[in-house]
DNA sequence: TTGAAAAATGTTATTTTATAAAATAATTAG
DNA sequence: CTAATTATTTTATAAAATAACATTTTTCAA
């Protein structure tokens, strides 16, 4: 029996709302083999491909890995801020910032896709405490 | 006979520079080959490391490859602007979207160390030609 | 000097991430 | 139904990155 990518997709989120942590293809697929142990990592870049496409999860080019999209999954610029030590993920929206964005780039030649706006640092948990 | 560091971050750079498309650390690494055929990957990514600490050359995260650097190498943001039909990379100083980027996160709570901003689209003579 | 300790560089081997290509199953149009 | 199309899975491999170890160079105190 095979599943349906709706299904599959929903199976992904869980996992990754789980763990509150990010996750790369690899960890979300040793969960997933738990419960069935002959899904290959091309199932899990499909669905995480279609997932990102949509919004509902984002992926941490800068970690290599994904998190679920916390905010609202139509906008179209997520700031994605890493800390460094403990490895938690916040999620801001940047649309505010597209402004600014464009009129840096010459942006009446250049037609933007996809922005990536990822910061790394250390969040205030772990400069309070930095035995974490 | 081995290279010192600074003379394997020169050839790297000029590699860089000699191709104005985006480069892999693999694509640098058989570049350096024809000369010095025992050169191991270690060797590359040692010095890429190197150079994008010293903001000489930048990781293009979304793409895994590295670009030099064409703007002030001291400026902490730089905005990668990619094209995804011919790879051509434009690069411009973000230091202008600090405030925003800073109010957006709780820049009291969080300490920025690093600063990935990239955006992907269609360049000007990719949306004129869509041959290329 | 010289040779012991530290730093830098090189090498081997492996791990991690990602995808191409082939195979199979499901769906749909006739 | 069943052939054609589309979607999904599987197998195998490619591509990217790094761990661990070995070697060479440098530094500097004796």
């Amino acid at each position: 029996m095979r599943k349906k990518a709706a299904e599959r997709q929903n199976d992904i989120l869980d996992v990754l709302r789980a763990c509150e942590k990010p996750m790369t293809a690899y960890k979300i697929l040793e969960k997933l083999q738990v419960d069935e142990p002959d899904i290959a990592p091309p199932t899990v870049y499909r669905t995480l491909l279609a997932l990102t496409e949509q919004g509902r999860a984002h992926r941490l080019e800068s970690i290599k890995a994904f998190v679920s999209c916390t905010c609202d999954h139509a906008q179209s610029v997520p700031v994605l801020v890493i800390c460094e030590d403990c490895g938690a993920v916040d999620e801001h929206d940047g649309s505010g910032l597209l402004p600014k964005l464009s009129a840096l780039i010459s942006s009446t030649t250049f037609r933007a896709k996809r922005h990536i706006l990822e910061i790394q640092g250390q969040c205030s948990a772990c400069l309070t405490n930095p035995v974490n």
